[in-house]
DNA sequence: AGCACGCCGACT
DNA sequence: GTCGGCGTGCTC
């Protein structure tokens, strides 16, 4: 079903008979439609066409021959073909395996792949000026200049030729109005510097060059093998897949690298240009449309080499992939929770699978998932177990809080305190770790007991004391902090309680007022570059302790960071969720490799009502595959992924009748829509955790099945079968993360 | 996703 | 009497 794509047959009309091909459309329909080929027009699957659809023009994609269910005199010409290159029939394929996977329509994941406003749109000729033939009635000397500046040389910008003028832009359009300059066709600008493998890079250690060896030899043989890399967080295992990057550049292949986040990518940006010598193409949703068409376009067009990006990145139309990577593969960022639901980690396997290309898995801490599949012999794995240098991995200690707690409202137990104070007296800086943004999680009347609640879910208004505001981190919705008790009317009884980091920093200044500290959340970093500020300021000594929240748990290093304070190692496990104990622990042990570096060894405190919990014994002892172990082994004693399949319905209303009602029938119903002998169980409905969310009600089922049972055809009989209330959605999340 | 079609409240 | 609110249902 994977034809090459340079071998696509063209499907033209032969003079007989006119034919038709069937076309999807980045809507939300499952099914493409077939649509006429005029005479004239050559069309092969992946080409991007036009087509009429109702009232209107719109996008599609060839996908195949027509389906041929409806009459011939209905269909409809294709309009046009757009000067695009073709969707990569691996990118079709995906589509369609995405589509199939996650009970999404077909034409809601092309519609991901073409979420590129006006990529698709022909280039609008760019324009600057040139000479004109009428010379200006007055020459002042700007004018000279700007006359000079241009003087034999192809059309230039207003702007850059102000600059080089060094005049306003106001001389140059006055020039253009009297006819002294014209517009002219602005040479396309220069590609920016494409990676060079050759690009001498950092020296290896014996064990990367190992390691790279092996995954430069699965590169340059081509086809699909999924490899995991599993290192120490500092074993250096971004140097080693770089070799296998360029590999696929020597071979003349496209890499596509994965991150969870892009505001971790400015570091690793410098890591690639040392090796290679330029920077990668990004891509994210936060970007420009500019910047998305000319990636989209250079990507398409086999221009782009190198793209680093976020889950959306691996639905670009690489004609050439070579090697994909997916980086911190455990990471539940890489889980797409709204529109299609997918996991970007398991779809980029796929991908390769499709492109028969390897993947790299790499990760500190990886997923028991992946850890599964290496165990079932699915995927490889190397390891890299040395971190690169001298450095000694930190200690990791618990702060047992039922003992040592702190004083009454403050965080800080006293070993803790020490800590840091003998930190900040060696000169040496310091990391506090607490995964809750804003002020305080909780504001409670103390007169009457009211909780300050968010009007349209089922959760605590977040007090953010910087921002003056009470807000909701599941809706958006913020009020100022008000002096009186909506419930009771009693004047200045509202109390913080709990800690966020913004608390945090009140009593590290309070208790160090000489400390400098920075606040790291997804509040006051939000853009690459203000992560890259930051990064600036603590590299060079500006800041002696860092305080945030997940954020800071990313690869960053910082060589003279020797302490890592976690403030409530237990936040994570609360709360029914199957991973909550292995997420706990990558996260936790993320944070703790930021501490120490190169000749300063680092120590970790976690603070936790449970230090004999496996997670925090696992972490202090350091036994991460003990740990690992135990918990597959739990997983496997009931069935649960990855030993197992499951699947989530959220059912949504406007009424909280209407989605139990709705629930409910899903439920009787599902014993004669599922067979009634199958292996398929069904759990539920029962109010979610979110039971209100964004002013929807919300009741949750969840599917169980076993690992080799296929899950998505009785699903899609199931809900076929479901006669759906007008405003009732049914929300499907295949090999759910989230349990909220 | 649009856009039309369709059936009930405040305006010229 | 109409203009228009957005609920429901197609679109090859």
């Amino acid at each position: 079903m994977v034809e090459p794509h340079a071998t696509a047959p063209t499907l033209t009309a032969t003079a007989a008979e006119p034919h038709s091909v069937s076309v999807l459309l980045p809507l939300a329909l499952d099914v493409a439609y077939d649509y006429r080929v005029p005479e004239g027009i050559e069309v092969a699957p992946g080409a991007i066409v036009e087509v009429p659809l109702g009232q209107r023009q719109v996008i599609g994609v060839v996908w195949g021959t027509a389906e041929g269910g409806i009459a011939p005199a209905r269909l409809k010409d294709i309009a046009a073909v757009r000067a695009v290159p073709r969707l990569p029939a691996s990118l079709r394929a995906l589509i369609d395996w995405v589509a199939d996977y996650t009970l999404a329509s077909r034409g809601a994941v092309l519609r991901m792949a073409l979420s590129v406003p006006d990529a698709l749109e022909p280039p609008a000729p760019r324009l600057g000026y040139v000479l004109g033939a009428t010379p200006p009635s007055k020459l002042t000397p700007s004018r000279a200049r700007v006359l000079a500046a241009l003087n034999d040389k192809p059309a230039m910008s207003a702007v850059d030729l102000a600059r080089e003028a060094s005049v306003g832009v106001a001389v140059v359009k006055s020039l253009a109005k009297s006819g002294a300059l014209i517009e002219g066709p602005l040479q396309r600008p220069k590609p920016p510097p494409a990676p060079d493998p050759d690009h001498p890079g950092p020296t290896l250690s014996p064990d990367q060059i190992e390691a790279s060896n092996d995954l430069v030899t699965k590169v340059r043989e081509g086809g699909f093998s999924v490899t995991l890399l599993d290192g120490v967080t500092g074993s250096g295992k971004t140097e080693v897949y770089f070799e296998a990057i360029a590999a696929a550049l020597r071979a003349g292949k496209q890499a596509l690298v994965l991150v969870p986040e892009i505001a971790l990518t400015p570091q690793w940006r410098e890591r690639f240009r040392a090796r290679f010598g330029a920077a990668p193409a990004e891509w994210h949703s936060e970007l420009g449309s500019k910047i998305r068409r000319e990636t989209w376009r250079g990507v398409a067009a086999g221009d782009i080499a190198v793209v680093v990006g976020a889950r959306s990145a691996l639905f670009l139309p690489f004609p050439r992939l070579g090697l994909i990577v997916v980086d911190e593969e455990h990471e539940s960022a890489f889980k797409q929770e709204d529109g299609v639901i997918y996991q970007a980690r398991d779809m980029a396997v796929v991908r390769a699978r499709l492109a028969a290309a390897p993947i790299v898995l790499s990760s500190a801490t990886p997923s028991l998932e992946t850890l599964a599949n290496v165990e079932a012999g699915r995927y490889r794995r190397l390891d890299l177990p040395e971190r690169h240098g001298e450095a000694e991995l930190p200690t990791i200690a618990a702060i047992d809080m039922r003992r040592e707690a702190p004083p009454r409202g403050a965080w800080l137990a006293p070993p803790l305190r020490q800590a840091l104070s003998e930190t900040f007296a060696a000169g040496e800086q310091a990391l506090l770790f607490l995964n809750r943004r804003g002020y305080a999680p909780l504001t409670l009347c103390r007169a009457c007991g009211h909780r300050m609640n968010c009007p349209n879910c089922t959760s605590w208004l977040v007090e953010h004391r910087f921002a003056a505001r009470l807000s909701c981190h599941h809706c958006g919705f913020a009020t100022a902090l008000p002096e009186t008790c909506p419930s009771c009317g009693a004047l200045g009884r509202l109390a913080a309680c709990g800690p966020g980091v913004e608390r945090l920093a009140e009593e590290v200044a309070t208790l160090f007022p000489e400390a400098r500290l920075a606040l790291a959340t997804s509040d006051s970093i939000a853009t690459p570059a203000e992560a890259a500020a930051l990064i600036e300021r603590i590299q060079s000594r500006d800041v002696d302790v860092l305080i945030g929240t997940q954020i800071v748990a990313k690869g960053h290093h910082f060589p003279l960071l020797t302490l890592v304070g976690v403030v409530d190692a237990d936040l994570g496990l609360a709360g029914g969720d199957l991973r909550a104990a292995e997420r706990t622990f990558q996260l936790l042990q993320q944070v703790a490799g930021r501490a120490g570096r190169a000749d300063r060894r680092g120590r970790v405190l976690l603070q936790t009502y449970m230090p004999e919990h496996p997670v925090m014994a696992a972490l202090i002892s350091g036994e991460r595959d003990r740990f690992l172990a135990e918990e597959a082994a739990q997983r496997r004693a009931h069935n649960l992924p990855p030993f197992g399949r499951l699947a989530a319905l959220i059912v949504s209303a406007r009424t909280e009748r209407d989605a139990a009602e709705t629930a409910r029938t899903l439920a009787r119903i599902a014993r004669r829509e599922l067979g009634a002998n199958s292996s398929i169980e069904v759990l539920g409905p029962a109010p979610a955790p979110l039971a209100l969310l964004r002013g929807r009600h919300r009741q949750r089922l969840l599917v169980k099945a076993p690992k080799d049972a296929r899950l998505q055809p009785p699903l899609r009989r199931w809900l076929a079968a479901m006669k759906r209330k007008a405003g009732v959605a049914i929300q499907v999340d295949v090999d759910p993360y989230s349990f909220l």
